[in-house]
DNA sequence: TCTGGGGTCCTAGGACCC
DNA sequence: TCTGGGGTCCTAGGACCC
């Protein structure tokens, strides 16, 4: 049996963790540069916002109904996340952290301490939301992909109280339920499955879990006969508790306002390649190619466009800052164009591998003072702070940086930041 | 004026091997 | 006049997830 654990808009959550007076507010939550809305509060969802709709077309219509906007705070997300997965490991010692706001956790050899599972999911809802201040809701099922749909049944249906168990309906309500849901409700099935699933004549989940696996396979493949396989009661997903190591390693960001020299785009090229180098020392591998990418801003039709990218691979893996800021510096230069309004520019990082296993160079003489340097760098700004120490090319005032106007204090991971409490 | 960021997996097609 | 069968690896693009 699994249970997924999932927090109600996770990020207006923990924004109104610090600030109380937002509860029973329409909230908000921005994306960088303050573009998209990515996160609503039921009162913004009332109100009809959708996901992801751009901020400029939402202010005039926030204005007129009191909806409060914030800039995305990852800093606090991360935290209050990590918090909420600590007390659900006091539950079970089997967790997989699927998400910033979600866990799957396995409940097998659990439910003798508990009357049954729906009191289990009780249990969790109510610790979290005491210890943490977070709300969120439990599905519990025998496949994570019902899981996830108990958990989307156990928010929208208020009859469940934030908790429900598939297991503890009756068959017919069950089925009343699936028949209530769309096909694009499941996880896995996406805006193009459920278009072609309804082109079918599969409209609801019902009608999805009695359609043969076999038939979906051949119209879909191997994703959706699993997907199948899980609504109907046959785990085919497995609970990954250990995170296996990443394939690829992005950093990217659009810019606060429409970049034109070549100067800029190398200061934000060498400082997002400075990032992903970190992420990969962080993870404990090494890479041997490096893609950077940059473009213009697709939306802005009256501008002439470009995209372009270009992968540089690297005379031996490696996990050093200064060789990927040089190998993407190297890539930016190849596929600049003068005259383009630039909105974008990122870089990948591939071929990853452990540092553990690195390969060495037949023709290239390996710095053994890389690790030393990259390991001073990495506990300066782990003791100092994110940025302390940069390589110079990164630049110091990045003008194009992003820009976040309605930002909230690193209430828990900040000591200048902490909120004040007063009588 | 203003539209996010970071991932994984699968498949088809091309290049290559014997 | 006529041109096989069975594979692997890589890449780009699409679909999905949060």
């Amino acid at each position: 049996m699994y249970a997924l654990v999932d927090a109600n808009n996770f990020y207006v959550s923990c924004e109104r963790i610090f600030q109380p007076k937002l509860e029973g507010r329409p909230v908000i939550v921005l994306s960088n540069n303050d573009g998209c809305a990515i996160a609503r509060s039921n009162e913004a969802k009332a109100l009809g916002i959708p996901m992801g709709a751009p901020w400029f077309k939402l202010k005039s219509i926030a204005e007129k109904h009191g909806i409060v906007a914030l800039s995305s705070n990852y800093a606090l997300y991360g935290d209050m996340s990590n918090r909420v997965t600590s007390v659900l490991r006091l539950f079970s010692p089997r967790v997989e952290v699927y998400s910033i706001d979600e866990s799957f956790l396995q409940l097998d050899g659990l439910i003798g301490l508990w009357p049954t599972y729906g009191d289990l999911g009780h249990a969790i809802r109510e610790r979290v939301k005491m210890w943490t201040g977070i709300p969120v809701g439990v599905g519990i099922a025998p496949t994570k992909t019902l899981a996830k749909l108990a958990n989307h049944l156990a928010k929208k249906r208020p009859e469940f109280h934030g908790v429900c168990d598939l297991n503890a309906l009756t068959r017919e309500e069950r089925r009343s339920y699936y028949i209530s849901l769309d096909v694009s409700d499941i996880w896995g099935v996406g805006r193009r499955t459920a278009e072609k699933l309804h082109r079918l004549g599969i409209t609801n989940v019902d009608a999805f879990r009695l359609t043969s696996p076999k038939y979906l396979r051949e119209q879909f493949g191997v994703v959706v006969e699993r997907t199948a396989c899980e609504v109907r009661g046959i785990s085919c997903i497995e609970l990954e508790e250990v995170a296996p190591a990443k394939q690829q390693i992005v950093s990217s960001r659009s810019f606060g306002y429409m970049v034109t020299s070549l100067h800029e785009l190398v200061e934000a090229v060498s400082t997002y390649a400075g990032r992903a180098a970190e992420k990969l020392r962080k993870g404990g591998q090494v890479c041997t190619g490096v893609h950077v990418f940059v473009e213009t801003n697709p939306f802005r039709e009256q501008d002439a466009q470009y995209s372009n990218g270009m992968n540089v691979s690297l005379a031996e893996s490696t996990d050093d800052s200064r060789r990927i800021v040089a190998a993407a510096l190297y890539g930016l230069k190849r596929i600049y164009r003068d005259g383009y309004l630039y909105k974008k520019a990122g870089v990948m990082l591939l071929n990853l591998g452990s540092a553990d296993v690195r390969q060495a160079s037949l023709l290239f003489q390996h710095d053994d003072r890389s690790e030393k340097v990259m390991s001073v760098l990495d506990s300066i700004n782990g003791k100092f702070g994110r940025n302390t120490m940069f390589l110079g090319s990164s630049g110091i005032e990045q003008s194009w940086a992003a820009v976040f106007e309605h930002k909230t204090p690193k209430y828990t991971s900040r000591w200048d930041e902490l909120p004040v409490a007063s009588a």
